[in-house]
DNA sequence: GAAATTTGACCATA
DNA sequence: TATGGTCAAATTTC
């Protein structure tokens, strides 16, 4: 069902599809955005692949591939590549990359535990890349780095994306943080905090 | 109009 | 050079 290697950053497994659409996949709690499709030889289906929606923001570089099976159209193998630096699902997930304790699995941290103030605000601290900016084109930004780096960006490049892939803003991170999908990974920290 | 998807081109690598 | 992964303009959906 599942396996993995290469340390846990990338890890497979088989998920039947979604009751009643078949051409669909069980939310498994992250949000994801589609960057591109091939056709896989010797497979029947074409591979998609996916990344975090909010990749641009939080820099989360998060990915995921899926591939319908041969034999079982109605299974799709998904493999996961990298870690979340991001959450955006009411669904309790590990979220702190604990640099202290050396846990990684945090555990539920809204409901179990509660987190100092100092823990939330490096918590905080930690989504926000260092170019936050209202205007935060991450894209072109790391296209000027893959240019210093790498011979990488030579391709074509466009003048202008269009405003079509550009911004993510700080309310983004707010609706993130306070409203996505009818819960947020600090409801519980707040909430603790208004309690007592 | 903004955000997500589609899709062919581009790129790395084995 | 064949294959798999990614980019980004065009298109579609919300």
């Amino acid at each position: 069902e599942e396996d993995s290697k290469d340390g846990g950053r990338t890890s497979t497994r088989r998920v039947a599809a979604v009751e009643g659409n078949l051409d669909a996949l069980p939310d498994d709690g992250y949000t994801w955005r589609k960057y591109g499709q091939k056709n896989i030889l010797h497979s029947r289906f074409p591979r998609s692949y996916y990344r975090c929606t909010h990749k641009n923001f939080y820099g989360c570089e998060a990915k995921k591939q899926v591939q319908r099976l041969d034999d079982d159209p109605y299974t799709y193998e998904i493999t996961y590549c990298g870690d979340h630096s991001c959450r955006t699902s009411p669904t309790p997930y590990p979220i702190i990359d604990d640099a202290g304790t050396g846990g990684r699995e945090v555990g539920s941290v809204a409901q179990t535990q509660h987190p100092s103030a100092v823990s939330i605000s490096a918590l905080v601290g930690s989504w926000f890349p260092a170019n936050v900016d209202t205007r935060n084109d991450e894209k072109s930004l790391a296209r000027v780095h893959a240019g210093e780096t790498s011979g990488a960006a030579h391709r074509k490049v466009s003048p202008l994306p269009g405003g079509r892939d550009a911004d993510c803003s700080v309310a983004d991170l707010a609706d993130v943080m306070f409203n996505s999908r009818g819960g947020c990974i600090l409801d519980g920290l707040f909430s603790y905090k208004q309690q007592n």
